[in-house]
DNA sequence: TTGAAAGCGTTACCAT
DNA sequence: ATGGTAACGCTTTCAA
């Protein structure tokens, strides 16, 4: 069966043109009888609309771009998970979604923004100075941006509030009444680029710590065993008494939990370990760690939910996804 | 500046909005200097064409569907770079990329093929009895499917040599003079659901060196550090005489590594191991594991050209990526 | 070498 | 309640 137009469906079901359209849009008064008729043909003809002719009439293509972050290498499955978020909002709104890697980012936003390809762009993990952000900026096209770029910018916004998340894990092991704390952070050509979560959350626990009184020393760390150790070994250096750990590295999680055990320093008896990272990630650890959650579900929703309040018209304020600490056992007073 | 349209270049340009057109399209002479006086105003103007008005008369969108596997829980990484390949690939013939996920997969497709919304399809890690493949191959619409569904299909597919891969790592533990050989393979879920890539590998191997007069036993494996390391007892209780291991699972590779540390045997001292998994993966581990590649970025771009072929009236054939060997000094002959 | 105008499939205004 | 038709932005035929 080739593919069918409006005015098949209208043929087929003995009416013009306009009453296809218009039991289609909903955007007038149709008999019973006649929307009746016209919905058969629809379905027997399997008719779907044109989406070019119609995003020329009604200046809307139903499509918004999503653009992927300036570096895929790392976190891979946090951005999976929030890709994946976004095309199932897309979905239950009947959006599709169009995805631009970073490569010829600008050029790939004014093709689909000028050639009137999409209605929307979400920006995930903008940095400072990010050519599209200006680009974006400049159009007036309606935009939301993922993450907190440097210089502020007009853009509607959404980012996870790493600040009060750092804080958070730190208030909630010196509660616990730990005094030397560590944190362990991303590799460190993530602080070299100056990327805002990853300093601005390390920076929120060293501050809380100091401000409380205690005592707080950071590494970075790569992914790998070796690295993992090395890093260990260097904050256990800095600092010899620590007794309670942050973790802000989802991968180097586990082999941070292996290599504590290996150098005999059972969690939480002796090292209490909170992280922040997915749950996912937190939960299958041995032991499982208490974390506060990444939680790229609730932000995908959040800003697919900005980007269609701005195409109606409105001009969402910026939103800051709070923290919450899920506690798992893995924090515990310290030994005295 | 508000969006231009054909018609306001043609203005700038003093000429007419055919002219404009066949200066883009090349399809008939231009005198240089019309050429490029309407050059200059498409430049000054940021001209783009309106992507829904071209397509109703060019019929052809430059736009290209990626449909999601099925289950995207496991090997995030080989399908993360899977897409960015195609994300590249489109961008340099200058297509765009539809991202459709799994869930309501069927009406999706529905929608951007008779909704013309885009020109072809290329559907990730198709498993048997999927029904948007039946869907594509009654339309007959431009279609590429990856992997190698139960049921024999009509639309051109592209898939890796599983069978090849398995049987290349085996042939080369067994050059070397092992005899005993292991398989450790993905989760126990994986070969359950019969997904085509664990099962073909496995069976390659397994036959291979049953075929040479050899010993071969397989375990499943979950990504988990307590996974492997039960997988790994329960292996070599199985056959305590392995001196050579093909490791199918790129989550669990490293933990392999390490456990056998733990258990005192040196690779490939005490036992050779080589691995089906990503380059990248394969060489930073410790110590780096001789692997067969899965060469996502090949496999992108011939399933993306296979596409193109399509899409200019050809019909390829499927193709069979062909696996190559990477030595990296985790093989060595048994001691004996 | 260039321009005018028809037509792609849909929507929405103007009729009846 | 329904139909005819102009218009959306572009490509391409026809004409000059």
């Amino acid at each position: 069966m080739p593919v069918q137009r409006i005015a098949d469906v209208a043929r087929h079901a003995g009416v013009s043109t306009s009453t296809v359209s218009y039991v289609l849009s909903g955007n007038r008064p149709i008999s019973a009888e006649t929307r009746r008729r016209v919905e058969a043909s629809i379905d027997a003809l399997g008719f779907i609309p044109h989406a070019g002719a119609r995003s020329i009439r009604r200046r809307r293509t139903n499509v918004v771009a999503l653009a992927l972050p300036l570096r895929p290498e790392s976190q891979v499955r946090v951005q999976m998970e929030f890709v994946l978020s976004i095309l199932s909002a897309a979905r239950q709104e009947g959006k599709h979604v169009l995805l631009l890697s970073t490569e010829d980012g600008v050029q790939a936003i004014r093709e689909v923004t000028a050639g009137s390809l999409v209605d929307g762009v979400i920006l995930m993990e903008v940095e400072t100075e990010d050519a599209r952000v200006a680009l974006l900026e400049q159009l007036g096209f309606p935009t939301v941006v993922l993450g907190t770029p440097g210089p502020p910018i007009t853009l509607p916004s959404i980012d996870f509030d790493f600040a009060a998340a750092g804080a958070l894990e730190a208030t909630n092991l010196m509660d616990q009444g730990h005094r030397h704390i560590g944190y362990v952070g991303h590799a460190v050509e993530t602080f070299d680029r100056g990327l805002g979560f990853a300093v601005t959350a390390r920076d929120a626990v060293l501050r809380t710590v100091r401000d409380a009184g205690g005592t707080a020393t950071w590494v970075s760390t790569g992914g790998s065993r070796a690295d993992v150790a090395e890093s260990l070994e260097r904050l256990f250096a800095l600092d010899p008494d620590i007794t309670g750990l942050v973790v802000h590295n989802e991968t180097a999680l586990p082999t941070v939990l292996d290599r504590l055990r290996e150098l005999g320093r059972h969690v939480p008896r002796d090292v209490s370990v909170t992280a922040l990272a997915p749950d996912a990630d937190a939960e299958h650890c041995v032991p499982p760690v208490s974390n506060v959650d990444l939680p790229s579900g609730e932000m995908a929703r959040t800003s697919f939910a900005m980007l269609l309040e701005i195409l109606d018209g409105g001009t969402p304020e910026a939103s800051r996804i709070p923290p919450t600490l899920q506690h798992r056992g893995s924090v515990a007073a310290p030994r005295r």
